[in-house]
RNA sequence: GGGCAGUUAGCUCAGUUGGCAGAGCGCCACCCUUACAAGGUGGAUGUCGCAGGUUCGACCCCUGCACUGCCCACCA
């Protein structure tokens, strides 16, 4: 029996473990059953649990045991991630802290230290994933650094590099001088920066006297300047083509240079070209192959380059720079100058673009088929909410090349050798491979693997394949990975993997998955849906952060009101936005209802233990069992069901839990079993009706139903995971007839409480009433549901009306008179009635507008102007009761 | 500079073939009616961001604008 209130935290608990134990979540390695898989975005083995992680859970897991139920062979496959930098840099951090460092220590030691700590700690990220209910699949659990990991790593790699779409380079590059490491364009974060416009005067060097002025934010690279840019249709510069001048301060001679890149509006018209430390410039310098040098090194300082300026950090140079120009007359003038400048993601230091030696991914054939693949009216690959697609799009197409290295020690070290011999490069040709003994090129055995590891990112985006197994042929590969391919046009197919994550990673993550699977899978895609989730907000839309104090603990959450009161709140307030505002008020909302509905269960199962009924079987077995009632709340439930699953197909999770809701709340709750209590009839449709919701909530709030379904006569633990999923019917069984029964009664006592309340009569004073309709058949069989919900003692029927105050309660089949002499006092009433009668007339005017409108009448749907047309007529027959009932009060 | 999204009740949000605007919380009144006071019954509350247009009819479709948030971008 259920406990008499409602307490997730103290069943919730051991609901997980026996779940766990049985091997509910587990996915079958057959082959012969429809399958569905989703692959869960790897959380960071350092990670807490936030509520970022508490919305996918609850979405993906919603759609894991919704399939699951549908009778999919249904694959939740969970992981971790290792989380380079974040990872290597807490260590490091604990290993300052102890007075060693990562250096001291050195590679190998420093490493063990990290699996150390990810081996004691890493676990708690997946036991919070476990409180919240998640139906994943652990005993497939991988972590991006196991060797099925790596594996597919080194596949990828050897194949890449020997298909050419893997090369090592020169190249100019954010780099993090926080961090020490390269990064990529996506961990940049542009800010605006209030800074300075420093206008620097470049002499001729013809000595002619004649000089340029360069406008330029940063004054302090200036000693890595190689050119100066002016546009070639700028008048201005006609004469000093092909001219050089001096730089101020380094006295260096250099070119003045045409390029249509430079804006003839901005600054002086002409350009400092340094391609060490400007991207654009780097890109300049390669048109006009121009060599780069660099003034500021890999720490952040200037080098010898800058002279007397050498040893400093670049940020401080630029205003001993730009004094010393001042000094030296070199600088013409200094303007107030705002612009974007790039942060590094992570540390918040500000990026320096450098040249180093990286390795990069060519990413331009790469991006085709993923182009392809959600191109077309009817594409392989779709996006929910669709306008995401051109997101994606807009990224592919501008595509840049990927540098993957980091100059970290977390990671996958690049499985390239250099040869100290030849300087060659050799990698193996596969992942079969052993590691190399000697060159392939010269044949020396002084080799040494490559330093760099990868860029998290890298074995993020083999994710998919990796945790299947690939590059094994393995059964989860052969069953859960879809067949379709980027190329192909979808055709009405569902999906057979869903991908499901924030919207912030679209780039990082989801557009580089479908690029790198599809590329080793024969150009099959690695999901064909895409369901991108909003980001969570406070109950303001603010970001939640430490700093603000406005971070909303799910666990927190979890132990006071339930894991399944914050799946719903989740999901109900994850919609076609693009945040989710969390407000603590919704979930005690969504907490109420769930205590709706174990009190609803209470009482239907107190009913059914008297009827000594055993079964939820459909009644649809058993129609001569069922009266109206029955009928209605059988056909409603139908359409909850129907609804239910289309808003799931149409990734709607929120729609679809607000028809259990509205059903479950309204007119199972408030309606059916108000009416359960008063008919005498057979009770296979409470428990059906029960059953059923269970079953539709049950994908959203697992603990709950689970709890609930397992008390059932007919239930136990454990059995409404693997249940059917309510599917829709395709007949109705209630008849005009038996609606029209349905909506009278709702009609009679609404209205008759209307009357009580606005009359102040005491909900429990019983009254008598006088009923006129042409209906009495009708009357007859409602009679005593009536008189019971709205607490009437007796009713006379189309009888001579009393003499004396009375009151009127009135609608389109019935007339209510009811004596109120002794009672009440007359004014309640009449006010009630005017309100009434403005109402109505208000409605007949609406009605009549319409009416009296040719074009309405001609043009609109004849059904609309029927229905108008009755409408205004019984709106009219309203009006004139309420006026006579006004006139006797008068 | 370009793009995307949002703007609906006091607050957080729904509103999918255009047909008299909805939920939760909050508010008011009356009820501990034995499933549920985390409840019941009834009630109040909206120039649906602004301005045009299409239409018999617009929260919904079109155009422009404003504000908010996010993403992208090579103006030093």
């Amino acid at each position: 029996m259920l406990d008499p209130s409602f307490q997730p935290i103290s069943f919730e608990p051991g609901i997980y473990e026996r779940w766990e134990e049985n091997g509910d979540f587990k996915a079958k390695s057959e082959a012969n059953k429809k399958s569905f898989l989703i692959t869960m975005p790897p959380p960071n083995v350092t990670g807490a649990l936030h509520m970022g992680h508490a919305l996918f859970v609850s979405i993906q897991d919603t759609y894991a045991r919704w399939k699951r139920m549908l009778g999919y062979n249904t694959l939740w496959l969970p992981g971790t991630d290792h989380a380079g930098i974040a990872t290597q840099v807490m260590v490091e951090r604990q290993v300052e802290s102890e007075g060693s460092s990562r250096v001291k220590l050195g590679r190998e030691a420093f490493l063990k230290r990290v699996w150390d700590w990810k081996k004691e700690y890493g676990g708690t990220i997946t036991e919070q994933i476990r409180a919240l209910g998640s139906s994943c699949d652990w005993s497939r659990e991988l972590f991006t650094l196991d060797t099925k990991s790596s594996l597919a790593v080194r596949e990828s790699f050897t194949r890449l590099y020997h298909d050419g779409l893997i090369y090592r380079g020169e190249r100019i590059v954010n780099w993090s001088s926080g961090l020490q490491t390269a990064i990529s364009d996506l961990e940049v974060e542009l800010k605006p920066v209030q800074g300075a416009l420093y206008y620097l005067k470049y002499k001729l060097a013809d000595n002619s006297g004649d000089q340029i002025l360069v406008a330029t934010t940063r004054p302090e690279t200036i000693f890595a300047d190689v050119a100066v840019a002016v546009n070639p249709e700028d008048p201005r510069f006609k004469g000093f083509h092909g001219k050089e001048v001096i730089v101020p301060l380094s006295g260096q001679r250099v070119p003045i240079i045409l390029d249509s890149y430079v804006d003839r509006e901005f600054g002086t018209g002409a350009l400092k070209i340094t391609p060490g430390h400007d991207a654009n410039d780097w890109q300049i310098g390669q048109r006009h192959k121009l060599k780069t040098i660099s003034c500021i090194g890999k720490d952040g300082k200037l080098n010898e380059l800058a002279g007397e300026f050498a040893g400093l950090f670049a940020s401080k140079a630029r205003k001993t720079v730009a004094e010393k120009l001042v000094a030296l007359e070199l600088m013409d003038r200094e303007e107030k100058h705002n612009h974007e400048v790039g942060f590094c993601q992570r540390t918040g230091v500000v990026v320096e673009p450098l040249v180093s030696m990286q390795w990069f991914m060519r990413m331009e054939k790469l991006a085709a088929p993923a182009l392809q693949a959600a191109q077309g009216d009817d594409p392989a690959l779709r996006f929910y909410p669709d306008y995401w697609k051109k997101t994606y799009f807009e990224w592919l197409n501008n595509i840049q090349d990927w540098c993957i290295s980091r100059q970290l020690w977390w990671g996958h070290q690049i499985p390239a050798w250099h040869c100290k011999a030849c300087s060659k490069i050799t990698v193996p040709k596969s992942s079969q491979d052993a590691d190399p003994k000697s060159c392939v090129h010269c044949a020396s055995s002084k080799i040494e693997q490559d330093s760099d590891v990868l860029d998290t990112w890298y074995s993020s985006a083999l994710w998919p394949i990796s945790t299947l197994g690939w590059p094994n042929k393995t059964s989860d590969l052969e069953i859960f990975y879809p067949q379709m391919k980027a190329n192909m046009v979808r055709g009405g197919q569902e999906a057979k993997a869903l991908m499901e994550t924030g919207s912030d990673i679209l780039f990082f993550w989801v557009a580089r998955m479908v690029m790198m699977c599809t590329y080793f899978m024969d150009g099959r895609l690695p999901f064909e849906d895409v369901f991108l989730h909003a980001m969570v907000r406070d109950d303001k839309g603010q970001k939640m952060s430490k700093t603000k104090g406005n971070v909303v603990d799910p666990l927190e959450i979890t132990e006071k009101h339930g894991s399944d009161a914050l799946r719903l709140t989740l999901l109900a307030l994850s919609g076609q936005g693009r945040n989710v505002n969390l407000d603590l008020k919704r979930l005690e909302g969504y907490k109420s209802f769930l205590n709706k509905l174990w009190n609803a269960s209470r009482f239907a199962m107190m009913q059914l233990d008297e009827a000594k009924i055993v079964t939820a079987a459909d009644p649809r077995e058993h129609l001569q069992d069922l009266d109206f009632v029955d009928r209605c709340l059988l056909d409603s439930l139908d359409d909850t069901v129907r609804k239910v699953n289309e808003h799931l197909t149409q990734y709607r999770p929120d729609a679809a839990f607000q028809e259990i809701y509205q059903f479950s709340w309204y007119e199972f709750c408030d309606w059916y079993l108000e009416l359960v209590k008063l008919k005498n009839g057979k009770l296979h449709t409470l428990s059906h009706a029960l059953e059923t919701i269970m079953r539709l909530l049950h994908p959203m709030a697992p603990m709950v139903t689970e709890k609930i379904s397992s008390e059932l006569p007919w239930g136990k633990q454990g059995i409404i995971i693997h249940a059917q999923y309510p599917l829709p019917h395709d007949k109705k069984l209630a008849s005009a007839a038996d609606q029209k029964k349905l909506a009278a009664i709702i009609m009679a006592v609404d209205g008759i409480r209307n009357f009580r309340t606005e009359n102040k009569i005491a909900p429990k004073q019983q009254i008598v009433a006088f009923l006129e309709t042409k209906e009495s058949a009708l009357w007859q069989e409602i009679k005593p549901l009536v008189m019971a919900l709205a607490k009437i003692s007796d009713v006379q029927l189309n009888a001579a009306l009393p003499a004396g105050l009375s009151g009127k309660v009135s609608n389109e089949l019935f007339t209510f008179t009811f004596p109120l002499e002794g009672l009440v006092d007359k004014e309640g009433e009449r006010t009630r009635l005017r309100n009434e009668l403005k109402k109505a007339k208000a409605d007949l005017d609406f009605s009549q507008k319409r009416l009296h409108n040719p074009a309405f009448l001609e043009r609109a749907k004849p059904d609309l102007v029927a229905m108008e047309k009755r409408n205004a007529d019984l709106t009219q027959e309203k009006i004139k009761v309420l006026e006579e009932a006004l006139l006797k009060l008068s």
